[in-house]
RNA sequence: GGGAGCAUAGCUCAGCUGGGAGAGCACUUGCCUUACAAGCAAGGGGUCACAGGUUCGAGCCCUGUUGUUCCCACCA
């Protein structure tokens, strides 16, 4: 039975053939079992061409832990994967190939065309993501994976928007949009990111018609816009300008004449108190221009190029049109003044290029009736947000949603199943792809161009995944989800749209709760971006420690919806650790003679111990996991293995492992075997490889014969293993091994150079019960235990606990000043925190307020705290 | 303009419902003690940002202040 395991754990040997065994083993299929409740997560499907970075892997880590814990729970556990088409970013990645390889552009090769070249781009790729997460031990179950351009998904998002359309819930309409010239397509408001940056305010002359040398200054960020000008509004309450209002100015450089026009918007303290008015290119302008019946003129193209009929200026872009008639004005006399003025500007989160806003004709999602119920949810808890504070981000974004602009100007996504017609210009949308028009029955119609947001199917994954709208047994099982687990950055693009989306139409919330994480920041606490080339590639923390350290190091040691930086040093450590675990597993195994995993009718005083503290640990963790404390945990489990376990129990066997008695050697070695199997159990979630590649050597318990930790049950906290005395006898005893140990380093004597050790103890049965380990323990050769002092104490040193004297025969070495310096302050420490205590002891309000178990422990602290102080003065005076 | 987070050991961060300040890394000292030097043992290091308040008791709850980060918002 005896194992001889390498003394270094080595992941890459384990890992993946681990991996192959329980893929195999369809250890991850989600079964539909009537006996077992279901707990269902759908993962963030990541885009197709994506690599998998950090922060995928630190979410992929989180969900993982919690489906295979989960899973060991008796749940009819489903985690399901798969990936977004991702329409810009997909796109714009093969246009940029083309454009690269064969210097072509998407309008070269046609719209049927460039879409074969998206598919084939994805079939080259696209499964690379999947297999980047098998690396890091995700136990999804890949024959459900979905792609949201799948038959299947695409039909939900088609039944979706006709419903929608149906119900006038999506609308077509002319509305000013954000606009992205370099990427060509409307954004939604969610995909503009605002940034300040510098620029210039300038200060034009706008003459009044028909008066001589009167006129209006108007203040603009941006003079290219006033090509566009209809008019000029003033605050009504603006005494300056009142007798202005109803009259005509005229636009420098164009002639156009416009109205002033008063209206609220305006805003007195602000630059001259005229504005000028762009209806077609600023969103407060275009509502300003309904109130008003003001002219709407676009005089940006969609490449943000001035239109015809601007002279000059025409085909200028944006920029360039701002330097000329910047000039011109100067130039004309126009231009009063120029200052400079940092202001907002919107960009695209894409391309990262400045947006316009503009008129344009698209689809948009009404929001208000759909913000109902996903607000409703969340405010009555039936969805719940991890952290709490996250609820509040999501309302209140909900409560102020504007309708969602859903057309894309781009070929790859799912294409509106719209047709226009064109004789009778009705509008046709269907689930069947029509033939001629539902109204006039003309064969002349044309389909719709633009596609719908990528946003706009991620909405319906944890429903369209399962099935719907088929009524699928998956659905009618698996549906609604349980949890939800992503970052914080998605909650607008993706959760809200998510919850709003299944209420609509599946009438449930997609899931109960939604645990937030924050973003993986590089070791100085920034963004980890291409552009500044600080990227943490997680395959290759993986390859360097293990998945296992990696994922433990993602989740360890940060609160749930920070973010965390990330450390290489870290991963090491946490590397450590899977070998620090190894090597306990190696030296339980060396020392094994036994087949079965079975507790010992008889139990030691040690054994006792550690399986308290096990027990204690079990609860524990079972707790921090169900509130989604995975960090805190995870440390918990830690601290056990290495501390309580490998630093001491493990040592505390060796006295009967390495002894002659073979009743003695094998009782220990069932506990051993015991203990380590539950925290293996513990630690799976965390770490699957390491621990599944252990336990899969050691003796299993009768029945379990085969199989795989991951499908074992996740311990049980057990009453009859609770074992309160065991745990104070021991810390008695742990007490004194750590006193001597500190005395023995403190006068640098040799773990070589044994001594004679007596304990004086009042209470001396936890001590005779530890005879066996104490002397291993605290390099004692003999190790003596009485209730009296001894007789002689000549050249003996010696040291006091909360429960015992020490001697040791050492006093040739002590330093008598020096040991005088160091008891008198250890004195002093002791008597101020017992001064602390007396006087919270003292306090009536303590009594009778704080609960008795405190009460009762303050009081037992201190009638420790007194009699060691007796001890160390008494000690002192000897000396 | 509104909202949220953070401020704890040299660094990075934990600290659950208020009850004796913790971890990892770094540092000092001694150990190759037949599981592990990716290790063991011992040790140094904190007025828990500041000021009030609630409480028998506050790192934790409340108010305010300062610093810092982020999100949202149509001031030209």
């Amino acid at each position: 039975m005896n194992k001889e395991l390498p003394k270094i754990y080595d992941p890459k040997e384990v890992e993946g053939r681990i991996y192959r065994q329980w893929e195999e083993n369809g250890c991850f299929r989600g079964v539909r079992d009537p006996d077992k409740k279901p707990f269902t997560i759908v993962m963030p499907p990541p885009n197709v061409t994506g690599q998998l970075h950090i922060g995928h892997a630190m979410d992929d880590a989180l969900q993982d832990m919690l489906i295979r814990y989960k899973r060991m729970q008796g749940y009819a556990a489903l985690w399901v994967p798969g990936t977004d088409h991702a329409g810009i970013a997909t796109q714009a990645k093969v246009e940029e190939e083309l454009r690269t390889k064969e210097g072509l552009s998407r309008y070269d090769l046609g719209r049927e065309k460039f879409l074969e070249r998206v598919w084939e781009w994805k079939h080259r790729y696209g499964d690379c993501i999947l297999e980047q997460q098998k690396k890091l031990g995700c136990s999804c179950d890949w024959e459900r994976a979905r792609f949201t351009m799948d038959e299947g998904l695409s039909k939900a998002v088609r039944h979706v928007f006709v419903r929608l359309y149906e119900k006038g819930l999506i609308y077509k309409g002319s509305r000013i949009i954000n606009w992205c010239p370099h990427c060509v397509t409307a954004l939604s408001d969610v995909e503009v990111e605002y940034q300040d940056k510098p620029g210039h305010l300038w200060h034009i002359r706008y003459p009044i018609q028909g008066e001589e040398d009167r006129w209006v200054i108007v203040a603009t960020t941006r003079p290219e816009t006033m090509l566009g000008d209809t008019g000029v509004a003033v605050n009504p309450n603006d005494e300056r300008y009142a007798d202005l209002v109803g009259k005509t100015c005229v636009l420098p450089l164009v002639g156009r004449e416009m109205p002033i026009v008063a209206d609220e918007y305006v805003d007195v303290e602000f630059g001259t108190g005229c504005v000028k008015m762009t209806p077609a290119h600023d969103p407060n302008d275009f509502e300003v221009g309904l109130r008003h019946d003001l002219e709407t003129i676009r005089v940006l193209d969609d490449h943000g190029k001035v239109v015809e009929g601007y002279g000059r200026y025409s085909g200028m872009d944006r920029y360039e049109a701002r330097r000329a008639i910047v000039e011109d004005l100067e130039a004309q006399g126009y231009l009063v003044k120029v200052e400079a003025h940092e202001h907002n500007v919107g960009t695209c989160s894409r391309c990262h290029h400045d947006v316009e806003p503009l008129i344009s004709a698209q689809w948009f999602v009404k929001m208000e009736p759909l913000a109902r119920e996903a607000i409703r949810v969340v405010e009555e808890g039936e969805t719940r947000f991890v952290p709490d504070r996250f609820s509040k981000t999501y309302l209140n974004w909900m409560e102020n949603v504007r309708d969602w602009c859903i057309s894309r100007q781009l070929w790859w996504g799912h294409q509106i199943p719209a047709w226009t017609c064109g004789d009778c210009g009705h509008m046709t949308v269907s689930m069947e792809d029509p033939c001629q028009c539902e109204k006039c029955g003309s064969k002349d119609i044309v389909r719709d161009p633009d596609v719908l947001d990528t946003w706009f199917s991620s909405a319906l994954w944890p429903f369209s995944i399962l099935g719907w709208p088929e009524k699928t047994e998956d659905l009618d099982f698996f549906y609604p989800t349980d949890v939800l687990v992503t970052g914080y950055d998605i909650i607008f693009f993706w959760v809200a749209r998510m919850i709003f989306s299944a209420c609509e139409h599946t009438g449930k919330p997609p899931f109960h709760t939604v645990l937030i994480h924050g973003l993986v920041r590089d070791d100085k606490g920034r963004k980890m971006s291409k552009s500044l080339g600080n990227g943490i590639d997680p395959l290759e923390m993986a390859d360097r420690f293990g998945a296992d350290a990696l994922r433990f190091n993602l989740i360890t040691g940060n609160a749930p919806g920070n973010d965390m930086r990330f450390y290489v040093e870290k991963c090491e450590a946490m590397r450590n650790f899977a070998n620090k675990i190894w090597n306990a597993s190696r030296f339980v195994m060396m020392n094994l003679t036994i087949d079965r995993c079975v507790l010992p009718d008889e139990l030691e005083q040690e054994d006792r111990w550690i399986l308290s503290k096990l027990d204690r640990l079990i609860k524990e963790v079972t707790e921090n996991m169900d509130a989604y404390e995975l960090g805190v945990a995870s440390a918990k489990v830690y601290d056990f293995i290495w501390s309580d376990y490998c630093d001491w129990y493990i040592e505390l066997t060796k006295a009967r492992l390495q002894g002659d008695d073979e009743a003695a050697k094998v009782q220990a070695q069932q506990v051993l075997v015991y203990v380590l199997t539950e925290t293996l159990k513990l630690l799976h979630p965390f770490m699957p490889f390491i621990t599944e590649e252990i336990w899969q050597a050691l003796p299993h318990a009768p029945g379990i014969d085969g199989g795989y930790l991951m499908l074992q049950s996740w311990p049980r906290y057990d009453e009859a293993l609770d074992f309160q005395e065991a745990e104070s006898a021991m810390e008695s005893v742990m007490d004194v091994v750590r006193t001597i140990r500190a005395r023995r380093a403190e006068m640098n004597v040799p773990p070589s150079k044994k001594a004679a050790v007596i304990i004086v103890a009042s209470k001396p049965e936890a001590f005779e019960a530890g005879k066996g380990f104490l002397a291993r323990l605290a390099y004692a050769s003999s190790v003596e235990v009485r209730t009296g002092e001894p007789s002689d104490l000549t050249g003996l040193v010696a040291d006091i606990t909360h429960d015992a004297k020490v001697y040791m025969p050492l006093a040739e070495l002590v330093d008598l000043e020096k040991e005088k310096a160091r008891l008198t302050k250890d004195l002093g420490k002791k008597q101020a925190e017992l001064k602390g205590l007396a006087g919270k002891l003292a306090n009536p309000g303590f009594l009778s307020k704080a609960p008795e178990a405190v009460v009762a422990a303050e009081k037992e602290r201190a009638a420790k705290l007194e009699a060691l102080i007796a001890k160390l003065e008494e000690r002192l005076k000897e000396m």
